[in-house]
DNA sequence: TTTAATGCAAACTGTTTGCAGCTCT
DNA sequence: AGAGCTGCAAACAGTTTGCATTAAA
């Protein structure tokens, strides 16, 4: 289903301000905060209002097309989302960052926590940041240790 | 070690304000962000200013005294570094939190996802929410289920 | 045409900074 | 006593709201 068709099927609108939020994420490969996709509409000659890709943020996290994720440095960014529930794994040096569905390991964890607590536990948040492998290699460059 | 000779050891101070905001994060039991911080202490009649909070915080992080942590409403929130990794399992209608470590149970997923991407993890954020035990027996008063 | 969506201005909230006075060591 | 610490006031940055205008369906 296309991306007109989502919104419509919601009864809302594909309109010029969305595109451009959305092309702007589907391009990006980091999370971007709401200021920064603001600035890349308006480097890209789409300026749109700030105050409408904090608007568009929130209906496409609603709609489940965007995903709202964290950050160290910058608290909050947003990301293309895929299908299912996803998990982000962020490098802290470069920002990239990539989802992974560990729902299958975290399972285990859940039920294991059921059982010694009597929680039912309906949502969880797992976060995970490190280096990633250019990063890694950059380091060593540095300080070689070891 | 104690918290004043950490404190001494780095040349630092230990003065009212810092044990008040110490001495809130040790009794808590989920995280918390600064404002929630300084209402704590003013409710406890330690009134400490709300800058000094913020100072205060940045400087026991700095120290690896307490450790920031993001939450998906309050985006900044503090613990309290304590030795071993915690997670925190919070009801969410009653907001009662337990800590537990599943440290043993993520490992698998730390290992698996290394040798699948490449990043090395060092850093991770768990947070469960869901319903304690006697919140979900409260909730089936109304949708009867046993 | 009709109704949702936009974007300005302005209000708000959370955080940081400058500086005079206070306090721990 | 003296360097560090506090806390006020005020600046700042990010986000949200009200409302008149614009544009997608």
């Amino acid at each position: 289903m296309s991306f007109k068709e989502k919104l419509n099927q919601a009864g809302l609108r594909l309109t010029r301000p969305r595109r451009v939020v959305m092309t702007i994420l589907e391009d990006a490969t980091i999370p971007l905060s709401p200021q920064r996709i603001y600035q890349l509409a308006v480097d890209g000659n789409n300026e749109v209002g700030l105050v409408t890709v904090y608007r568009t943020l929130d209906l496409l996290v609603d709609h489940n097309l965007v995903r709202r994720v964290h950050d160290h440095n910058e608290c909050h960014g947003y990301v293309l989302a895929s299908p299912g529930h996803h998990h982000h794994l962020v490098c802290r040096k470069c920002g990239k960052a990539i989802e992974f569905t560990g729902t299958a390991d975290l399972s285990g964890l859940l039920t294991s926590i059921h059982e010694k607590t009597g929680f039912s536990v309906d949502e969880h948040i797992l976060q995970l940041s490190g280096l990633c492998p250019q990063c890694q290699k950059e380091n060593m460059t540095h300080d070689r240790e070891e």
